[in-house]
DNA sequence: TTGTAAGCGTTATCAC
DNA sequence: GTGATAACGCTTACAA
């Protein structure tokens, strides 16, 4: 596993450079001496060494990816929509799980720069993950944010419309009756949360239902997180008809909560949340879910970033804010109007 | 984003080799120098360049994980095992999703091996995968295979005991009485299919029921191909008992398809297969599953390939055969014995 | 403790 | 069409 461009040059009788040209395909060569090369390379397993060439033309074809959870199914869609459009510009992608962590976000972007990634999608794990990419942002490396924003920060993003999607979320939920709806948000340092939660407000609020705040439970966007609030939740008396979370890992852990205690979803209490939960989807088929179109994250963030790599992006930062769907199914009792408890 | 030792070296008034006396904190330098350095790298951005110095080193600290679905549950604890163990090792993971793609599984090893990663862990796609490691294999690249085993190639490996596992799978069904079961396999070439095929039939031949081929479904291993093996099952009359499928993607497909026909589970009929489903199990929590070690795969597959790395490995290779846990839940009707229809 | 020289494997540049 | 030479940014080996 050590043969070089020197090893070949040797075998075929030409000079490194001659090789070289082989490998790249690009300058004329004699058709022989071509065969000869190729020959030799074939006999000794010749493969380049991209560090090297890297080295010395400063471009290593290469972008990072870091979400915050890879077994999410919500970034499936998100990563292969920017494998795939990066693979088709000669570029490949470097993926990185940082578990919603900040210090290992933090080192997986410290180490892509230090390999001299030329660019960075990132979906970052909080607000405070703005303080990783300060550095990046003075320097002008090419970066889009995905799914998440970062405040005061001024850059090349692909988000949905959250506020959008929680306000039609939440009006679909008082359309069929409901009035006491909890909302499980999570911390205040991410903007999908304070957005969604925004969103719940401006339809409360445009129904003339007063917000309370004891129907707001912060947690965190993970299963515990879901099953926690679902447990405070059901501290109240009355209990809400209707639960909207702020995504699909907190619908789960609420589902798990409201199971352990006998309450069943949609007929005792109605259950909504953003991003679908795949699997789940198919086998039981209940849960209304605002849809984001994870794969045109992916591959429109790519895009963004190999106009940014490029240098035809120019000075203005981009901000595309995608639609997401509603899809509506069972689980807040569309069909029959609000749970029975609530008649 | 250009800055080079040299620009450190010449802002502290020192000469290249004691700036990277600094980066490298190995070697003794002075106090004072080793501070003006530090000013002078904080002051410039200086950010070391890795490809640099791997070049010169001739380590990358970097192996490569490829796995056929990130999204796969199963596939999660391996991962996080794999990238643990790494990183105590003081090595990155390139993690690489095949998606089960030979095409793209020989990419991301050539792609690899072309950035001089000093290793692989492999979940290969299916036996044929052999062909793009043949190059590796002959140069003693150090490679590790997980989760599948690949005929005649001789090295390292970690692995359930599928034979085991699937035989007591079947003994459990046959156990609560089930006499009718059928069996979903995924297609020849993939070594766990024949393995947990094989002992569906050393259960069944060792309880001396006669094994019928027209209880076996050949499919892929994912969610469609489950779906489309239960159709295929429904035509069969009179229906099985229980169905055993090979993964558990195949056993969601095989829900979905038993759910439009009507069939619950585990009432009417029983199932069950290998590797949970995460949330599925939380949420409904009646499968029976055979749940294999995943962060074990993950810590002990980095585990070997490290000592295979460092040379400490010596020439024979090690295969680990783990033993998967039975996790005996309600989809076969475990408490009341086998489905009504059966009685 | 610090510096000098050489070279890792490749490509850019300019000769021939 | 082909080759010599000098980089790319760093570390190893040795010298001071």
């Amino acid at each position: 596993m050590a043969v070089t461009l020197r090893d070949v040059a040797q075998r075929a009788g030409v000079s490194a450079m001659t090789v070289s040209r082989v490998v790249n395909g690009n300058s004329r060569v004699d058709a022989e001496t071509q065969r000869r090369v190729e020959e030799a390379m074939l006999g000794l397993d010749y493969i380049p060494n991209r560090l090297a060439r890297s080295l010395v033309s400063q471009q290593t074809k290469t972008i990072g990816l870091i979400v915050p959870d890879v077994v999410n199914p919500f970034f499936a869609p998100v990563m292969r929509g920017a494998e795939s459009t990066a693979r088709k510009a000669g570029y490949r992608v470097l993926l990185c799980n940082s578990e919603g962590d900040l210090r290992l976000e933090r080192e997986f972007i410290d180490d892509l720069v230090a390999h001299r990634a030329e660019g960075l999608l990132l979906a970052p794990a909080s607000d405070h993950s703005r303080l990783a990419l300060l550095r990046l942002l003075k320097g002008g490396f090419p970066l889009v944010l995905l799914d998440r924003a970062l405040p005061d920060t001024d850059c090349d993003l692909v988000v949905s419309d959250n506020v959008a999607g929680a306000r039609r979320l939440t009006e679909h939920l008082i359309g069929i009756g409901h009035r006491r709806i909890a909302h499980f948000t999570e911390s205040d340092d991410v903007s999908t949360g304070r957005d969604r939660l925004e969103g719940y407000r401006q339809a409360l609020e445009a129904a003339g239902i007063p917000i309370s705040e004891d129907l707001i439970f912060r947690t965190t966007s993970d299963r515990i997180g879901g099953y926690r609030a679902a447990q405070m939740m059901l501290g109240l008396d009355p209990l809400p008809t209707a639960i909207f979370t702020v995504n699909n890992m907190t619908a789960l852990g609420t589902m798990q909560a409201l199971r352990e205690r006998g309450l069943s979803v949609p007929e005792e209490i109605g259950l909504v949340c953003f991003d679908d939960v795949e699997h789940l989807a198919i086998l039981s088929p209940f849960l209304t879910v605002i849809d984001q179109p994870g794969e045109t994250f992916g591959s429109l963030g790519a895009q963004l970033l190999f106009e940014r790599i490029s240098g035809k992006a120019g000075n203005r930062s981009r901000r595309i804010i995608l639609q997401a769907d509603l899809i509506v199914r069972q689980s807040c009792c569309v069909n029959s109007g609000v749970p029975k408890r609530a008649i």
